[in-house]
DNA sequence: TGACAATATAACTATATAGTTATATAGATA
DNA sequence: TATCTATATAACTATATAGTTATATTGTCA
């Protein structure tokens, strides 16, 4: 794999790679959402909101259309859910695993 | 999904969004390798690479077993290819429908 | 033990960016 | 046109981190 080619699918990951653009994200999975709702339901401010969704379509991940004087995103590249899928069933896996760890260390009765 | 899970998820983005460190875990996809190798291999300093994969063991993606005198490192969770092979379907996808844009506007024949 | 080799860590610098506040832009409507 | 509303942008601050250089740690072997 070429240089320049990871640097594309590094720079992929790091979009996916803030708290608040994943969330953003989960709300678009509802269906389209104005700036203004996206605001409200992630609970933050509309500049930083509308910086991330700047973010996000350029990465093009989501779709922005305006309507009149507001403007609507939604997802542009569904695969975000899926990358998101495979890495809860890897963190679950990983804190499972370590649950057995610890069952290990302490067996079973002590309380 | 709560806040946690996300900061969760997105600290997993987070680690496989510098291009080294996927350089690395390529690298590591052929079998174990040690710290020198990978230094060799990835084309960077010692300390650096040592940061890395401290980074990437913090994760839980990389495996240490030490021998003698020298430290090999192996993947630990495999889901990161599958991670990857998807980001780099939707990129493929990406260019290909921009060149299709670019070829609706300068039509064949054009030179 | 002493010298060497492999890896890890510490301290530092430079850069990137999340969030905030203030302001600009653009559409709707009176 | 004037005003209001929705969104975008600019400027700034605070924080995080990739890479470097220097050094510490740990194991091997003479």
């Amino acid at each position: 794999m070429t240089n320049e080619a990871l640097e594309l699918v590094a720079s992929r990951f790091k979009v996916l790679s803030d708290p608040m653009r994943l969330r953003i994200l989960q709300v678009l999975e509802g269906g389209e959402v104005s700036v203004s709702g996206l605001t409200a339901a992630v609970e933050s401010t509309q500049p930083n909101v509308s910086k991330h969704l700047k973010t996000l379509q350029d990465a093009g991940l989501v779709a922005r259309r305006q309507e009149g004087n507001t403007v609507y995103y939604g997802i542009a590249d569904p695969t975000v859910f899926d990358l998101c899928e495979v890495v809860c069933t890897s963190l679950q896996e990983k804190f499972e695993s370590q649950a057995e760890i610890f069952k290990e260390m302490f067996p079973a009765g002590r309380r």
